[in-house]
Parts: structure tokens; C-alpha cells; sequence
DNA sequence: CTGGAATCGGACCAGCGACTCCGCTTAATA
DNA sequence: TATTAAGCGGAGTCGCTGGTCCGATTCCAG
């Protein structure tokens, strides 16, 4: 197995690689995954040349920023669990999950279209984040604070469907937060 | 203006027309909008001069699709409006619509952003489907069947939502009545 | 049956976008 | 500061896909 990096990569290239990262996050998420890789690379102020020498590819690229976003989603994710009691938990993550994933629905359409099975990298974080998920899902439930008869798989397609509903109401705040209280009202025990 | 279809269209290529439509709305539903249309053509058993002289593009092709699909939506909502009373008619309308426009959402977004306006008779037959939309939110709502405070945009994005939902869990028809049942329960008033 | 208009089919064309290649630039080190 | 290898940029390549064109074929009126 290899260890750590290789080399230490040098500072430009450093640079350069993490000003790709943020100007693909920005590019894709407003402009759709099918933005010409030109545009991304434009946008990071370096040349295509240099972006396909970081990623090998146009999906590698896409996969590195979704692998981001999910750990980013983990760690809050994480802390929100430690300092409050389950059910109040668990509602700040299905709100905070939701919020951040905007546009990420079609992120991961996207990656699972192209090749047809993710990477391990993307595997990995996405476990992690389930992982979590199921945790936070459980605990709310011994709290009675959710349906017991929902499973993990639920929770995270009910996570994809608000992502998708408040989409579409990206300019009504109050009418998103009414779709909000349907749903985490539709959660609780009946 | 110009009135009825000006010749009556030869038997063959009526049914051309027709099969066209027909692999269309398969592949495009079962493989996403950005299949080659030559694949599409292929399906139907014509060449693709064939579908380029039935819809100008394939964007027009994929349009048609959209529309005979809403048309099909809302002639049954209707239907079921008219024979049940309100409650029973807003919940076997959320049903269906979410059940019809499986792999929909695909469809529209790629009109919406292929072309910035959507063709006229998108506009009309979406315009029907969301008057019987309202009609039926208002009278479920008028009895008390539903939260009073939700308008047409939140229940055009809660029908998105949920189709977005229950095709993550394509495989499992329990637990996507899981979900139906979440998103119902959120839906009445509280 | 048959003439000819409508329709068909698929080779062909053009534009686009992912990816490569290589001469030039620049960070790191002695 | 000089040396050198890592890194950069962007013009160019190649395959793919939407859309066109026209000779071959098929329907149908007389």
C-alpha cells in the first residue's frame, strides 16, 4: 500500500489545486454539472492544462468536490449531535443536511451515472456520513421523537426529496419553511 | 391563424409519428434525456431523418413527450376530482402525480434549461395540470383536510420533493409507502 | 395498375467539449 | 544567483452528437 503523499507538491501547485476545488464548488453548483471544464478552469484563473493535471479527469474533478461538501456536511453534522439532545439534533441536521446539499442531488447523479461505481474516496465519506445519519435517526427515535418504523434508507430519501421540494423555492424563504414544518411534522410518531 | 392540421398526414407516417413518441417517452425515462437520438430513433425502427422530420429537434421530441405525459396526468387527476369527495381526491391526486412523474423532473429541467422559455403548448398543458392542482388544494383544504396555510407553489414542490423521494427507493415499495405516509401525515392540518 | 408526391433512411457535415502535448515560467535549493 | 525540475498555459486533437440532404421507397388517387 502507499503511505502519504509522494512529494510535498509545491506551493503554486497548491494553490492552484485548491483555487480549482472552490471555483468547481461555485461553477457547478450554479451552473449545473455540464458547464464546459474551460469555464472551471477560467474561473480558477489557471489554464485547462493545469486543471487536468490535478484531476485526471472532468468527473475525478467532480468527485473531489462532492467528497469535500461531504465531509464539510459530516463535521457539522457531528458537532450538532454532541451538544444538543437527540431530538433537537436531530432536526438541526435534517434541516442543516438539506440546506447544504442544494444542488448536490444532481452531484451525485451525476457521478453515479458516469462511471458506475464511485470511487472509494467518495464511498468512504459518503459511509461516514450515513454513518451519522443512522445514529442521529436512531437516538431521536428511543426519544420519541420520531416514527420508529422508519429506516435509514427513508430518512435519506426523505432528505433527497425536501433538497429537491425547497429547491424549487429558492426565492420564497417562508414558503420553503412551511415545507420544512410538513415534513419534520410527518416525522414525528402519530 | 391557421386552423387544423393542414393535410391529414399519410397512414405510414402517422404511425411513425406515433412510434416515435412511444420510444421516446421509454428511453428518455429509462435512460435520461441525454441519450443520442439516434438511439431513440433506433427504438422506434426509423432512421433518424425520420424523427427530425416529425420534431424539428430533439428538444422539440422531448417537449411532445412532456406534454402528452402531463395531458395523461391530468385527465385522470380530473377524473378522480370528480369522484371523490375532497380529502380522498387531494390524497389519490398526491399519489398519482408523484407515482406518474417518476423521472420527470429530468424532463422539464432539461426544457427549462435548454431553451430560457418553454413553447407554448408546454405552457398550457402545465398551466391545466396546476389549475386542478388548485382546485383540488382549495377544497381539501376548505375541508379541513389539509393545513390551511400551504399555497400551490408548496404543493408543486412537495409533489417534486416526494418524486424525488420514493425513486431513491425505487426497489422498495414498503418503504416508499413509508414516505408517503410521512409526507401525507405532514400535509394535514396540526 | 401506375404516376408522382410524400415519406423514408442513413451517409454526411459542423460544432463542441474532454483531454494531450510541449515550449515557457517559476519555486525551491545550494 | 545559478541551476533545475516541477509546474503552467492554451493551441490542437479526436470522438461524439445534433441536425441536413438526397436518392430510394412507399402510399394512394385516378
Amino acid at each position: 500500500m502507499s503511505g502519504a503523499t509522494p512529494r510535498p507538491l509545491r506551493a503554486d501547485a497548491a494553490r492552484n489545486r485548491a483555487r480549482l476545488l472552490d471555483a468547481a464548488t461555485e461553477v457547478f453548483t450554479t451552473r449545473g454539472v455540464d458547464v464546459p471544464t474551460e469555464e472551471i478552469a477560467r474561473a480558477a484563473g489557471v489554464g485547462v492544462g493545469t486543471l487536468f493535471r490535478h484531476f485526471p479527469t472532468k468527473e475525478a474533478l467532480l468527485e473531489a468536490v462532492v467528497v469535500r461538501r461531504l465531509e464539510t456536511i459530516t463535521d457539522r453534522t457531528a458537532r450538532l449531535a454532541a451538544e444538543h439532545p437527540p431530538a433537537e439534533a436531530f432536526h438541526a441536521c435534517f434541516r442543516l443536511v438539506v440546506e447544504q446539499s442544494a444542488g448536490k442531488q444532481e452531484f451525485t447523479r451525476a457521478l453515479a451515472e458516469a462511471g458506475v461505481d464511485v470511487h472509494a474516496s467518495l464511498r468512504e465519506s459518503s459511509g461516514l456520513m450515513r454513518a451519522q445519519l443512522a445514529g442521529l435517526l436512531t437516538a431521536a427515535q428511543q426519544a420519541g421523537a420520531v416514527r420508529p418504523d422508519l429506516g435509514l434508507p427513508e430518512l435519506v430519501a426523505l432528505l433527497v426529496g425536501t433538497g429537491a421540494a425547497t429547491e424549487q423555492l429558492a426565492a420564497d424563504p417562508a414558503a420553503r419553511e412551511r415545507v420544512f414544518e410538513v415534513v419534520l411534522t410527518g416525522l414525528r410518531p402519530h
